[in-house]
DNA sequence: TCAAGGAATTGAAACGGTTCAATTATGGCA
DNA sequence: TGCCATAATTGAACCGTTTCAATTCCTTGA
């Protein structure tokens, strides 16, 4: 393998001078340009990534740690493509950057914030990304404390400072109650996980804005709180379909938590879609094939994905501090909403 | 940061003594070791990557190159968990060997080639996993000419040596033709895409094999040339129904190309599992929530990430030159198969 | 013709490990 | 006690870049 020093002797110049054209070329005149350019393709060059980190400190790449599960659980969980998509985002800005992905799999929290010290300690990544935050999420004081550069996905609710891209979850509530509206709905009700969770809380706060932009009244018996299963979905909706007057159409936190209001009615022999709407929460991939297919709120993963790279890659940088960032999730309308 | 120079100092040993304690500990005396462990403690010592593998040539990490669609496509494609299970398994035997795992998508195949060229040539990874293999893949003798390690997950047709971990494709065709037969099915269709595709040879070896083990004859009329496709299986499914003796059952060669026979069954007023039964192959994540679920074959996703790694790590070490392992899919019954 | 100053180039030191031949310590045995 | 084999340790050279102060080259204006 070619060295910087053989490149330098072919191109008749010093590796000094080969160095900042792999860097700087402005800094290189335009005739030694192409001097090294061709020694470069003569020896089919690649400066060599550990030496040119061992001295730089960068070692252009970002870490992430996805959460594997222990056991073989293919079609389980369906949270499936989102991650995919996420790093289908992460991957386009990283390129754009000369940037590459490292990946190493963790089976729990404790296991993961090792791993991150271990990356960044031995100068494997240059920061790193954090996915499926808790409301007092550990892994961020870790990271905080260990001065790891890193940007999460999703908030929590830790007083600290830290940089994150986030799905304004409100706005895809109000989004649906406004559908809802434009079908005529105004008995809405709405399951909501409890609000001790930030990005419940966010959609809650969604709720109640959008019912008020709509001048729909809240009503109490029509908020439930359940939780993200499919189970609680279930149990909510007969609870709610057994009140003197039910709700015309049912808001869930998640897709999964519909699936399960869809089960409730059909059991009770009203046909989703027509007699009560139901609205998901992240168009999981199986949402679309259900039956009906469920109207949904989607987040954009990619546009997330990419952001969370170019937000870290700012602070690696220096450009940017804490960079926070919010985006906006799209109504995708299918059969499980329809007029009243 | 900590270097082995003040480990050394502070453990009153050498740095040749701390290296040794770090990559072969056997060659240091216990009492040495303990006080390096104090000092690697007490430092929060993490020998850096760079340093360490720009003397010693290894750099504990491995490439996968997924291809990434250019476009959001999130819930079209069903490969889903497949590559996330693929994951695992690579990783938990990445993990066992202290390697990890570097990714950076590509969006074809000719900047998968460049990717993997600069991954291996800027010395970033010790050597590559190739997934979704065609045919004549292009990638595999790129990778062969370079002298970059590689296995791949799947076969080509190319008369060269390298190392592969395929799924025993045709065991999985003859297991389900097996089921079959104990439900009393003598009337077996087979929806197979082009014979061109190795995968799908094998596969056409087992029917063969599978139909000649259950003594039961094959008649052309049933042997439909298709592909993957969900439009196949129901065009296929079309022409098979009409024909004087319908087939009883129907084989496939993937599960959204069953997913389009059960439609076209359902368009007919039959009942698929009951009337007509139906069998897949993937299992994809949708598979169980289909309506009927449909039974179908299984790929150890894990397994096969898992001995991908495994391989490319006796390559890597020269253990082994070029390993050949096959793996034995699972016939996952559910609702789409049924008595005749 | 010369001085000034910017553009281009140079090369030695540094990054933090591994490697290995050479050296020293230790234990067993006659 | 002395000798030998083996275990343990040592430290200098090396890996291939980047960095930066120093140097050379070139242009311009007086």
């Amino acid at each position: 393998m070619a060295t910087i020093r053989e490149i330098a002797k072919r191109a008749n110049t010093s590796i000094g001078t080969v160095s900042n054209y792999l860097n700087e070329p402005s800094l290189v005149a335009e005739s030694t340009q192409k001097r090294i350019e061709e020694a470069i393709e003569f020896f089919d060059y690649h400066p060599k990534a550990a030496a040119r980190s061992l001295k730089s400190r960068y070692t252009h790449r970002i870490g992430l740690v996805p959460l594997i599960s222990s056991e073989d659980n293919r079609s389980e969980n369906p949270g499936d493509n989102a991650f995919l998509e996420l790093l289908a985002g992460i991957n386009t800005a990283a390129a754009e950057n000369k940037y590459d992905i490292l990946l190493s799999g963790a089976t729990n929290h404790s296991d993961e914030m090792k791993t991150y010290q271990r990356l960044f300690g031995e100068g494997n990544v240059d920061g790193i990304i954090l996915q499926g935050i808790q409301s007092e999420d550990e892994r961020i004081l870790f990271l905080k404390k260990k001065k790891i550069p890193f940007v999460t996905y999703g908030q929590s609710d830790l007083p600290i400072q830290y940089a994150y891209v986030d799905v304004d979850g409100g706005q895809g509530i109000i989004q649906a109650i406004t559908h809802l509206k434009s079908l005529g709905h105004k008995r809405i009700a709405y399951i909501t996980p409890s609000k001790s969770l930030m990005c419940t809380r966010q959609r809650w706060d969604g709720f109640v804005k959008g019912m008020d932009q709509n001048n729909i009244q809240i009503k109490d018996e029509y908020v439930i709180e359940g939780d993200f299963s499919e189970r609680s979905g279930y149990e909510s909706t007969k609870v709610l379909m057994n009140l003197k007057t039910p709700p015309t159409a049912v808001l869930t936190s998640n897709d999964v938590c519909a699936f399960g209001v869809i089960r409730c009615l059909k059991e009770m022999n009203l046909i989703p879609g027509k007699d009560v709407s139901v609205v998901g929460f992240d168009n999981v991939s199986i949402s679309k094939h259900w039956q009906p297919e469920l109207t949904t709120i989607e987040q954009p993963f990619r546009k997330i994905g990419f952001l969370l790279m170019e937000s870290l890659l700012n602070m690696i940088q220096g450009k940017e501090e804490f960079p926070h960032k919010l985006v906006q999730p799209e109504l995708i309308i299918r059969e499980s909403t329809g007029p009243v």
